[in-house]
RNA sequence: GCUCGAAUGGUGGAAUGGUAGACACGAAGGACUUAAAAUCCUUUGGCUAUUGCAGCUGUGCGGGUUCGAGUCCCGCUUCGAGUACCA
């Protein structure tokens, strides 16, 4: 009998899903593990062959632990929401709810062809509205929030009134956007109104005015991760910085848990790193400089964050950043035109211009500030260099000893102080954080580190300013003015106030609409909705019968933005259909967290860090059990194309084998990847593939057409793409599922090479031989296994379950090749090894371990059998190497037979000639036993 | 610039500080075939030898630790990823 993949695969998965195996509930007598992918966005190319490596990852661990006896939780779903099918409706018309539709139903036929063991019956879309109505709820909640820091927790915002009524913000210790001061006497004297303003200063969800990135070709804000060297994210469009206001998270108020919750999970370092970067903690003081007084001037005085408190007595000018509102404060009327040139060029400046021209640019404001330690007067200078968001928007400026001051100060002309013994800064500043300060008046003498502990002391108890930790994570822009994504559960009233649209209102409904263009008066896509929920919110809240909703009662016409979605669907997985909550209580206690993660690096300081805000905001509210969302997370590598060349002579229609080309003036022309196998290109195929290719000539090494080769993403315009569909066509799932682990390991970006599958259907070809023999049938006997076959079994059980344990599974595929490779060779095929090897094949070729598992008689499914354990004591070496040491260190080993004792390896250690001969004069401590060891004696 | 990671045959890659190159691809040669496919066998880092059955050399470069280094430490080079005026 042959192999047949086409016959196995399809008939198992269909026994599968009739049957419901992965289907899984809460059960309090099993351990539970919960194994998640990062959902795909349904794009509407289709999987290419990089897209199942993960999943195929999680799938084999998900297999496994089931094995090991686990209960385990591992569902698939869809993030929904997104710009191509918006972009897409722009373009055709087409809602992109049923383009959405349509992508996921070919996700779906396409992830049903891998055999994965996913419980489908849990599935979730972030566009569904059973769905997001927890997401509208989730951010309500966060409206209703505010964070004590005291507490560290995020409290009702009920809390907060009552204490304002009592107390004001007297004691307070909370998240806000300004700092604000007032007694319960003012609070109380507020109309509604008023303290709803207030109260937005606070709210964890929150309507603010902020610096954004807009960028004009998309109609939209962008939030910071989705703009890249000031590009969008998507579209590479330009990005301009804008003032607007909009919804923000303040996830700010949780940088510390953030950073601090990275000690307790297993994420890689680089991740972790990326993610700590990001945040951006950095230890400080803040401090006041006045202002000079000056006629027609306000005075008052400018806050600034430095981290290096120790250089004050350098500090020879200041500067602000043109958007700071310091700067209005400061503008003299003789340099109000100069000023305003400076302001109005920078603002016509792009993100992206201003990033590729760091040339150095600035404009005296006609102020001056006086140093709180030296007394000095310096000059306040307004420039780009300085950003707006971070810190105060001031900065003192240390020129000597900080690189961006140095190069202003050199550009205009100003003093330049060095403040280390011994370091010239006429040329260059002097950064690092060493030396013995000089120049510094009572910090004169102490080294940095004692310099800055000095002057932070100094600063706080002569009370010019105050030691702060500064973060650089900032506020998420949560508006996005787009059609595709979640409604916010926000109306305004009659007074403009933001209301939240109450609970059991949700979800509040995505309206339909004519386009999917913001309208003619410039507001968002949903402005076009003619009725939508509208009435359901009027109808709650307010007796009116005829109010215009445009002018008079509007609803927030944004959508939420990608990251919204995604960022607690591990949560609902947990409970999916749940109409009451977001899950559950008993299925949130049982499933807990997600033990393993599998996605993408690109995520790293996206959804990672507001999935990780998320949650901890839910674990304040109760709604979760575990304050960090992922324990222990794999980024899985690219799969890059591996695109193949032709070479056009110039001019010419003629093409040259690759070997041939540097005889040629030629051209690099991209190849169908399908066209060529082992680099040689099927010239006829190439001839078919594009018509003006029809009547090209080549010039061949040997007979052959050699082409050239390189690794690039993967693109349709490359020619690369490799589709998963056709080499499962072609070799069957087992075999794509093997090859693709077996292509190295999971956290490495690797090229795809079609080359090289072969080599894996091969083996599961001779793994099916082990069984079946062309001519008489099934091969398997009932005999007792040979010494050699349990060898080799037992070496695969421990080899394979140590490789899945560390996510080494291209080493344990090859520990598979290498085991059927010896039962091959030792011609043998007993039930007693080959049960057991296909338990511990069936994670990784599901489909014919089941064909094989139910051809040797059993009824069950391979799936629900017990993981097999392996036993040393097969695989004792007749060797074991001892390693001589003494003096607590090892000196050299020596191999000796298995059964020998232990006194009898002391002494034959101690006797051997070239060890005695080391160890004349010395007396060894110890003789320790290491297995397996080679053998190797050196003195 | 800063942070992190990587560098091993023609290719993908293996190797708790212990015989470097497992496993696989590709290539070359052979067997079986009318032929092809499939399958099987042999060789395959480099150099020298191969009628001398072996020797030398070898994990980006330069040092160091160690009885012993692809692996650990220090200093470079190159490539990749992230980040970028964060005071």
């Amino acid at each position: 009998m042959e192999y047949s993949f086409k016959d196995i695969e399809p008939r198992w998965r269909e026994a599968w899903k009739s049957a419901g195996i992965y289907k899984v509930a809460e059960d309090a007598a099993k351990p539970k593990f919960y194994v998640l992918d990062m959902f795909p966005y349904p794009s509407g190319a289709g999987l290419h062959v990089g897209h199942p490596l993960g999943y195929i990852a999680s799938d084999i661990y998900a297999r496994y632990k089931r094995l090991q006896g686990f209960n385990v939780l591992h569902p698939m779903g869809y993030d929904a929401y997104g710009l191509p099918a918006e972009q897409y409706a722009v373009q055709t018309g087409q809602p992109p709810g049923i383009t959405t539709a349509e992508n996921i139903r070919r996700y779906r036929s396409q992830l049903d062809l891998l055999g994965f063991s996913f419980d489908w019956s849990r599935e979730v879309r972030t566009c569904d509205p059973d769905y997001y109505r927890w997401t509208q709820w989730a951010f309500l909640q966060m409206f209703n929030s505010y964070y004590c820091y005291d507490a560290a927790q995020a409290r009702p915002i009920s809390e907060l009134t009552c204490v304002f009524e009592q107390q004001g913000t007297r004691g307070m210790n909370i998240a806000c956007t300004e700092p604000m001061s007032f007694s319960a006497d003012e609070w109380r004297a507020m109309s509604e109104a008023e303290q709803q303003k207030l109260l937005m200063n606070y709210r964890l969800a929150y309507l603010g005015d902020m610096q954004v990135n807009w960028c004009p070709a998309l109609g939209t804000v962008l939030a910071n991760d989705e703009v890249i060297n000031g590009l969008s994210e998507r579209g590479g469009y330009p990005v301009e910085q804008k003032l607007m206001r909009q919804w923000c998270l303040r996830i700010s108020a949780y940088a510390q848990r953030l950073l601090d919750g990275l000690e307790t999970i297993d994420w890689t370092d680089a991740l972790k790193e990326s993610q700590r970067h990001w945040i951006g903690r950095s230890e400080g003081a803040e401090m006041r400089f006045e202002l000079v007084a000056q006629p027609s001037m306000p005075g008052g005085a400018l806050e600034i964050f430095t981290t290096r408190p120790d250089t004050i007595f350098g500090v020879t000018f200041m500067t602000l950043a043109p958007e700071s509102d310091y700067v209005a404060q400061v503008v003299t009327p003789d340099r109000r035109a100069a000023v305003d040139a400076y302001l109005e060029s920078v603002r016509r400046r792009t993100e992206r211009e201003r990033q590729a021209d760091r040339s150095v640019s600035g404009v005296f404001s006609g102020s001056y500030a006086i140093n709180p330690l030296s007394g000095k007067e310096v000059p306040v200078w307004i420039s780009d260099y300085v950003l707006a968001g971070y810190g105060t928007g001031a900065i003192m400026a240390v020129p000597g000893h900080d690189s961006r001051d140095h190069a202003f100060a050199k550009h205009f002309g100003l003093p330049i102080i060095p403040l280390i013994e011994g370091a010239d800064v006429t040329e260059e500043s002097f950064d690092a954080k060493e030396g013995i300060m000089t120049n510094s008046g009572f910090l004169n003498g102490l080294s940095v580190k004692e310099a800055i502990a000095a002057a932070k002391h100094h600063i706080e108890s002569s009370g010019i300013g105050r030691v702060k930790v500064n973060y650089r994570l900032r506020d998420a822009i949560f508006s996005r003015q787009r059609y595709w994504g979640e409604p916010f559960p926000i109306y305004y009233d009659a007074q403009g106030i933001p209301r939240a649209v109450p609970e059991h209102k949700l979800p509040l409904l995505l309206p339909d609409v004519d386009k999917y263009l913001p309208t003619e008066t410039g507001e968002p896509p949903l402005g076009r909705a003619s009725r939508w929920a509208w009435d359901t919110v009027r109808e709650e809240v307010v007796d009116v019968s005829a109010i215009d909703r445009r002018t008079v009662f509007p609803l927030e016409l944004c959508t939420m933005p990608g990251f919204a979605g995604s960022s607690a669907y591990y949560i609902r997985y947990m409970d999916p259909t749940n109409a009451e909550a977001l899950a559950a209580k008993p299925a949130v206690d049982y499933w807990r967290n997600v033990d393993l993660y599998i996605g993408g690096s690109e995520h790293a300081t996206g959804h990672l860090i507001y999935s990780r805000f998320w949650n901890k905001f839910l674990f304040d509210t109760g709604a979760v059990c575990e304050d960090e969302p992922f324990r222990k997370l794999i980024n899985q590598g690219m799969i890059q194309g591996r695109s193949s060349f032709a070479y056009r002579i110039n001019g010419t229609n003629t093409f040259v084998s690759y070997n041939l080309k540097d005889r040629y003036e030629t051209t690099e022309l991209h190849v169908y990847v399908g066209l060529v196998s082992n680099d040689i290109l099927d010239v006829e195929a190439f001839r078919a593939w594009n018509p003006e290719y029809r009547d090209a000539e080549f010039i061949l090494e040997g007979d052959r057409y050699v082409c050239g080769w390189q690794v690039e993403k993967m693109s349709k315009s490359k020619y690369n793409v490799v589709n998963p569909d056709e080499m499962i066509e072609k070799y069957g799932a087992d075999t794509f599922r093997m090859y693709e682990m077996f292509l190295g390991p999971l956290e490495l970006s690797k090229p795809w090479d079609t080359n090289g599958i072969d080599g894996a259907h091969r083996f599961l070809r001779r793994l099916w031989a082990l069984f079946y023999d062309r001519h008489s049938g099934l091969t398997v006997s009932d005999e007792a296994p040979s010494a050699e076959e349990l060898k080799c079994l037992h070496r695969l059980i421990r080899k394979v379950t140590g490789d899945i344990e560390r996510f080494s599974f291209n080493t344990a595929v090859s520990a598979f090749m290498i085991c059927v490779n010896e039962l091959t060779a030792l011609k043998r095929s007993s039930r007693a090894v080959l049960e057991p090897l296909l338990i511990v094949l069936a994670p990784f070729a599901p489909h014919m371990a089941e064909e094989l598992w139910h051809a040797l008689g059993h009824e069950s499914s391979v799936c629900t059998a017990a993981w097999p354990q392996w036993d040393e004591a097969i695989l004792a070496e007749s060797l074991v190497t001892y390693a001589v040491s003494f003096n607590g260190k090892t000196r050299f080993s020596i191999s000796l037979a298995a059964d020998i004792s232990r006194e009898a390896a002391e002494q034959a250690a101690l006797s051997h000639e070239l060890a005695a001969k080391w160890l004349e004069g010395r007396s060894p401590r110890k003789v320790i036993v290491v297995p397996n060891k080679i053998i190797n004696i050196v003195v």
